[in-house]
DNA sequence: ATGCAACTTAGACTCAGTCTAGACCATTTT
DNA sequence: AAAATGGTCTAGACTGAGTCTAAGTTGCAT
C-alpha cells in the first residue's frame, strides 16, 4: 500500500502531488482540505474541517467534507479515531501509534507505537490476519475525584 | 469500586440482589435488562437490548433502554465499546480484556487482558493517573483481497 | 392512606452523517 | 465549436442513534 511520509507541515504545493500520488484527483475543495489536515499532525471533527476551511479558504459544502474525509481514510490518508460516541474524529497522523485520552479534558494524544511492546497470543482464527492494533489508554486528571462526568 | 463478579449466566433471582447491591434501585424494567445482559458475556446495541427485552419480557420504552445502560455504565456494570462509529455497543464482560473486530463479518471477540503483554512508557503528564487500557485488534477474513468495504 | 421522590414513558427533538438531484467543470468525441 | 462524457460539488432533504420533556406511574417512608 502506498504510504504518506509523516512529516508536518505538508506545504500547500506538495498537497497536490501528494494527492496524486495516491490516486486522487486534486481538486480545489480536496486540496483545501488536505492541507488544513496536514499542517500538523492532528485529531479532528468533520465539524471543525468544515469550520476551518471556510475560515481559511473558499467554501466548502458539509456534503464535500465528509465525502473528502471518508475518501481520505479509504485511500489511507487519514484515519478515523472513534473515543467519543458521539462524534468521529480524523486523525492526520498515519505513522504507527496509539492513543492517550484525558477522560476530564477531553485531550487526546499519541503515543509513538515504538514505545509500546506488545507480546501474546491473540489466538486468532485460522484465515484471519491482522490489518491493525491501536491501544487506548485512558487517563484522568487525578485532583478531582468527584468526576461529575 | 464495587466489582461484578464475572460470572455467567446471572440467574433471575440473583440481579435483583446484584443491582442493590451497586445500590441501583432494581425495578422491573432494570432487572429485564440487567437480566438479559448477564445472560452471557455479550456485545450488544442499544436497540438490541430494546428488542430482546420486548421479546422476551413485558414492554420496555426507548428512553428507559438508554437510561439504565448508561446508568449501568456509569455505575461500572457494564462498558462501552466504540469500534463501529454509528452505534454504541455494550459490554457485559466487565473483566479486564480486549477485544479483536473482524472489518469483514462485524464480529467482536474477546481477549483475556492476561494473555496480552504490554510494556512501555507511555510519557503521562504529571498528575495523571490511568484510568483504563483497551486493545482493538482490527483482522481481515482474508480470502477476500478485493475487500468492498 | 398520603406524600414525595424516583422511575418510566410517548413522542418531540437534536444533530452527525448520508443521500439526492441538479449544477458545474474539464476533457474527449464528433 | 458544439455536444457528449464522467467526475466532482452543492443545497437541502433525509435518516437514525441518542436525548429531552412533560406527564403519568411506582413504591417507599411516614
Amino acid at each position: 500500500m502506498n504510504e504518506r511520509a509523516d512529516r508536518f507541515p505538508v506545504e500547500r504545493s506538495e498537497v497536490r502531488a501528494m494527492l496524486t500520488r495516491f490516486g486522487i484527483q486534486p481538486t480545489q475543495q480536496r486540496i483545501d482540505i488536505a492541507h488544513l489536515l496536514f499542517q500538523r499532525p492532528q485529531h479532528v471533527s468533520a465539524e471543525q474541517v468544515l469550520e476551518g476551511v471556510n475560515a481559511a479558504y473558499g467554501h466548502v459544502s458539509k456534503a464535500t467534507v465528509y465525502n473528502t474525509l471518508n475518501l481520505f481514510v479509504r485511500y489511507g490518508l487519514i484515519n478515523e479515531v472513534l473515543i467519543e460516541p458521539d462524534r468521529t474524529l480524523y486523525d492526520s497522523n498515519t505513522s504507527d501509534h496509539h492513543h492517550v485520552y484525558n477522560m476530564d479534558t477531553g485531550e487526546l494524544s499519541d503515543i509513538p507505537a515504538g514505545r509500546l511492546a506488545i507480546q501474546g497470543d491473540l489466538g486468532l482464527p485460522e484465515g484471519t490476519e491482522i490489518e491493525g492494533m491501536e491501544v487506548l489508554v485512558r487517563v484522568r486528571s487525578g485532583h478531582d475525584p468527584a468526576a461529575n462526568r
